[in-house]
DNA sequence: TCCGTCTCGGAAAGCCCTTTCCGGAAGGGG
DNA sequence: CCCCTTCCGGAAAGGGCTTTCCGAGACGGA
């Protein structure tokens, strides 16, 4: 197309005629148009495939747009076109496993679909997490994904519920992740049965005194996953009134503390359940530290079955939640739905997985 | 402000008059500017306070814009400033720690500005990384931050460096982790003189014969750490002739690959090194699922000090780069930097930490 | 040969904002 | 008391693109 002595700057046709003025700034349609010596229109119709253009015209076009390396501006086609093609991404720290292997599941879909995501992070910070859902809105997002934790804090709720009205009724489309009863799609794992199932699991191998170490008091899903493990306790005729219950913040750091905190007090516990993995790694770290040896003195069991769990020994109990399909379910809730459709809520199984961090009591 | 009553909906100006019908979709400018009896004009500025507007006027558009739940279309501003407040990250993969650690980095710097950032995750292939540019370039991102690997593909990076000068050209600030030579801002960790120092250091602990993981061949950052790590041997007086490298992938599959090779070969070294701490631990697991010690009967050190490591035993040997920083200077150079200053490029210390997968020997 | 039907190019309106430009009103100095 | 400045509101001209609307030419059928 371009002999190989000329082809390496690219400014071929500068070179006919008094050196031109490059204008700075990104190369516009109506260049464009110009070099090729059509219409704005005709440009445009070729680039965007949105019409039929004659060979003549449309081989000029496709050529100069090479040749002055156009690049559409697509927050001007996003206005031209009234819909955008990014979607949002709420989650609360890259940084979490949990979280990523989400956000992977959600970018798969996404990119899929060659649309692109905003992520943004939210620190469980709740006002951010609504700023963020403004942000989105003002983007224009076609979808937005959240990945937060559903509280008992009512203003917060109904605050974050009339934001998401507040988006859905300009036209957007919601999946949140973990929560529901917020008049968006949904996708929830059964936090609940998988906990009560797992908690079935360690009574059948021996113990009966157990220790919890929980999320934050207002989360429900720390909230869930607790009494779904009573339950599988009672169901298996362990009296759950004086379980210990430490409240933490789903954090490793709080994890380790909480765990601290049960070797300080000398907690007769056999069996410690922490409501989700990080906080079990946390706490894993804790009790070496304290030459507390798992499951040899103490057996500990996670939730969410988290990816850098394979590499712990023991290896970690845990109940697994498919993370990265819950996240390519939500895009996929959030991007194939018809706007108008009344919101699903998709639920996701977790299944226990007895590892070596749980042993058999004699 | 409003009465409890009529406040509910919101919509007590439909109420004089017969029904309207409610538009779908965004609320717009002009239908704040309508409801507040004020200009387009002044609307718009007491909303970005680009001008001072009068009190009794200025109130009047606040109270309408609440009312309405006005959001403004940023999309339509940037076109209309010219000037977007995205940032655009590439990374290989959301999942791999050393790029959610980085990606970790950048996000907090982004925010702190409150701007937004398009992630794109390239899943290691090239072809992706060019198109991510495109894409980038496309939305007119006001910042490009690409942490991908410099390879020895040359018509790849050329291919590369001309996306960045279009998008240099077009306006746009770029900055390139672990990445030099491609006229943009550079952060470049020391790659060569970290794995030097780890090759001295485990050759003090009395280590001779050593294999490596190594990563692709045609990456340079594979390459820097294999040649660094085969001058500290030499500066010990190790010969280096023989070492034994074996070629993966930078994946934790293809560490224990690698590991399960070197197992079925009865390799004879004494001290593994994975030039990435990705397959470090595959190798890790690997050994350990062939019954190989660590450090017992083989030594093992990798690169990066990667955030999961912590929960890993024996606790690995490393070279600590300081991820999230590397990321924050990347958003740095490419946020705040004038346009037209000339391209700068930080380089990065990296530590070597001795832990307990490497062993002395007797 | 003539007319209806397509196809295709260009002009211009429109997308939702920002910002310049103007003009009028108010305020201060001579 | 007048003029010059300052302040502030509105009209309108952008910003870069899409799309509607038209008209002109090409083509086929009668």
């Amino acid at each position: 197309m371009t002999t190989a002595r000329e082809s390496s700057t690219g400014r071929r046709t500068d070179q006919d005629g008094p050196t031109v003025v490059r204008r700075s700034g990104p190369v516009l349609l109506s260049e464009v148009a110009a070099h090729a010596g059509v219409s704005l229109a005709t440009a445009s119709r070729v680039l965007s495939g949105s019409r039929s253009v004659g060979e003549p015209h449309r081989g000029r076009v496709l050529a100069a747009a090479q040749e002055l390396r156009y690049t559409p501006n697509a927050q001007a086609q996003a206005v031209a076109r009234g819909a955008s093609n990014v979607v949002g991404l709420i989650i609360h720290d890259v940084l979490d496993p949990y979280f990523s292997s989400i956000a992977g599941g959600v970018m798969r879909e996404v990119e899929e679909r060659e649309l692109v995501v905003f992520l943004a992070s939210t620190h469980s910070d709740v006002d951010r997490e609504l700023e963020f859902v403004q942000t989105m809105r003002s983007h224009r997002v076609r979808a937005l994904i959240i990945c937060g934790s559903r509280t008992t804090d009512r203003a917060h709720n109904e605050r974050l519920v009339h934001e998401l009205e507040g988006y859905a009724a300009a036209g957007g489309q919601a999946a949140v992740i973990s929560q529901d009863r917020l008049g968006t799609h949904a996708v929830v794992p059964q936090n609940r049965a998988g906990a009560r199932e797992l908690g079935r699991e360690l009574v059948r191998l021996g113990h009966r005194r157990f220790a919890v170490l929980a999320g934050p008091r207002g989360l429900l899903a720390s909230r869930d996953r607790l009494t779904g493990f009573r339950e599988g306790l009672a169901a298996e005729g362990v009296d759950t009134a004086d379980l210990q219950v430490l409240h933490g913040d789903f954090t490793r750091e709080g994890g380790e503390r909480l765990a601290a905190q049960l070797v300080a007090e000398g907690s007769t516990a056999t069996c410690v359940f922490a409501v989700n993995d990080v906080m079990a790694l946390g706490a894993l770290a804790a009790f070496r530290a304290a030459g507390v040896r798992v499951p040899e003195d103490v057996s500990l069991a996670g939730f969410d079955d988290i990816a850098p769990l394979r590499d712990v020994v023991p290896s970690l109990t845990s109940v697994r939640l498919p993370l990265a399909e819950m996240g390519a379910r939500a895009a996929q809730l959030a991007l194939d739905t018809e706007p108008q459709t009344t919101s699903q809520t998709v639920r996701v199984d977790a299944e226990v997985v007895l590892r070596d961090s749980t042993r058999r009591l004699a």
